[in-house]
RNA sequence: GCCCCCGUUGUGUAGUGGCCUAGCACGCCGCCCUCUCAAGGCGGUAGCGCCGGUUCGAAUCCGGUCGGGGGUACCA
């Protein structure tokens, strides 16, 4: 009995791709698809292809193209064949592919398994208008078309676009994320191929090159379930000429919806990449969670890392609800990972946030770099992205000069801040330990203050936020100079 | 309109006829810890869309219904 995922296919012998277009920064959801390709390839041992789909040429852009190498190499998802890495099936991008769709298409046309047709959008509704069909599409009209009108169409100039020809049986096949699909072929109209310009449509390169580099399973979104039955017979047709091996097995993955229940569309905001590679995002974060989105590992567990959702991966238990895209549970699980990877891996990853926000030099500097390195393990279970690490240690990378304060010190507050900068100015050891001593001594012993309330203006007056790593730390990283300096300045 | 997919707490899911007075995670609420914020600990909140049927017994099977989504291009 052949195994229900593979077929008689060894499962080294896996072939999947992801064939995205390059019209700059990656959807999520098509991350989603590729981590869920790269996850199927390497629990089988088999090979991921990166296809570049970039056949419309008006809407592709060349920072497109580098942006999608750029965000998987982010990601740490790495394909076998492709551009960047080469293979044997390649070119690797369909702009580079033309004449060998040319050359297919017209093998079509002559076998006449695709056919000119020269109708116009409105010819064709008005002819489902007359007819009173139901049926959705084109009808067909130029499958076989009368010379004469054929004559006319020409001689008013007009160019054909290619058409398939559907088999009249219906389709049905075994989906691996949702069992029996079925259409009848009323539902699954001819359609085109090739522009009338000649260029070749998506409807044509997609299934060709799956065929052509070998594709034996094709993961994707569920919004391509309904191109599934016209591309199936074009897979086959295309074998009978010799290319590729027939369909490969699809598994159809749950829509990501956005907010208000709608597919997460490019222009949602939280739908690009990009953005959470901006806002610190971990990508060992943002896979886990995105895998969440129809799979799980285990019943009682949600984190986990990449290596093991390959290990554990299985798409016949990949549920095919759509799933809503969750910005609380993705900081949820995006935190689990922060606390998760090591202090020196999230000092290094925190260095190029900083950076950015111009708090240490480029590369930073070794004096900046033992700051860091002292500060870290006082943040490292305090933040939750990266970026927070710019607001978090902020104060003691700032120039003096351009220290300021988010937060206010009032009247009573500066009362304090007095106190704690006479304590502080005589004391003889600048260390966590002392510092503590004498703040609480002078705050919560001499003036009888709560902890909360004694210490809240120091920190203000000290960090410039309420919000701080821990306070006596923080005044030992600072140092005394530093410190007395800015309690100084917050009194006046 | 037509075709297809989907339907368990707010969200993601477990659950494949009795183990379910429905489990887990996130969220939310409360408490504890506490120099802020986190982290951590403890407790709580809320769900099988609906109606029939099959069965001794249904979240699980069947039918219908309602609801949501996707697709209906010379985009991908």
């Amino acid at each position: 009995m052949s195994d229900p995922v593979l077929g008689d296919t060894q499962p080294s012998d896996v072939r999947v791709r992801f064939p995205p277009s390059p019209t700059g920064n990656l959807h999520v959801g098509n991350v989603r698809s590729a981590l869920f390709n790269w996850a199927f390839a390497r629990h089988y041992g088999g090979t991921l292809v990166l296809r570049i789909e970039d056949t419309d040429l008006a809407r592709n852009t060349v920072e497109g193209y580098r942006s999608i190498i750029d965000s998987l190499n982010w990601l740490g998802i790495d394909w076998d064949e492709g551009p960047e890495v080469g293979g044997d099936n390649g070119p690797y991008r369909q702009s580079e592919r033309f004449p060998i769709y040319a050359e297919v298409a017209q093998a079509l046309r002559e076998e006449s398994l695709a056919y000119d047709c020269y109708c116009k959008n409105d010819e064709v509704d008005a002819r489902r208008k007359a007819s009173g069909s139901k049926n959705q599409g084109y009808d067909g009209f130029c499958r076989e078309l009368d010379p004469d009108q054929l004559a006319v169409w020409q001689a008013e100039g007009r160019m054909p676009v290619l058409r398939f020809r559907m088999p009249s049986e219906p389709i049905v096949f075994d989906d691996l994320v949702r069992g029996e699909v079925g259409f009848l072929p009323e539902n699954v109209p001819d359609f085109a191929i090739l522009r009338a310009n000649g260029d070749p449509l998506y409807t044509l390169v997609n299934p060709l090159d799956d065929a052509m580099m070998g594709i034996t399973h094709v993961l994707r979104g569920e919004d391509l379930l309904s191109s599934t039955p016209r591309q199936i017979p074009l897979y086959e047709t295309l074998h009978r000429l010799g290319v590729g091996n027939g369909p490969p097995r699809f598994g159809h993955l749950p829509m990501v919806m956005g907010e208000g229940n709608r597919k997460l569309s490019k222009r949602d905001p939280g739908s690009g990449l990009l953005e959470y590679v901006d806002r610190g995002f971990l990508p060992e974060g943002l896979l886990n969670y995105l895998a969440l989105l129809g799979w799980g590992i285990a019943e009682d567990r949600d984190i986990f890392t990449m290596q093991e959702m390959a290990e554990a991966f299985d798409i016949q238990r990949v549920n095919p609800n759509p799933a809503r895209f969750d910005m609380k549970k993705l900081a949820a699980v995006n935190s689990a990972h922060m606390r998760r990877i090591s202090l020196p891996d999230m000092t290094e990853r925190v260095i190029p946030f900083l950076a950015e926000a111009e708090l240490v030099d480029e590369p930073i500097t070794p004096d900046q770099r033992r700051l860091l390195d002292a500060a870290m393990p006082l943040v490292h279970e305090r933040i939750n992205t990266l970026s927070e690490s710019v607001p978090m240690l902020g104060f003691l990378f700032v120039d003096e000069d351009s220290f300021s304060r988010t937060d206010e010190i009032d009247d009573a507050g500066r009362d304090v801040v007095r106190a704690a900068y006479d304590a502080l100015s005589g004391l003889g050891e600048w260390t966590t330990a002392a510092i503590e001593g004498g703040l609480r001594a002078a705050l919560v012993e001499g003036l009888g203050l709560k902890p909360r309330n004694a210490f809240g203006p120091v920190r203000v007056a000290v960090t410039g936020s309420r919000v701080s790593p821990p306070l006596f730390e923080s005044l030992e990283l600072l140092g005394r100079e530093r410190s007395l300096k800015r309690l100084q300045s917050a009194l006046t």
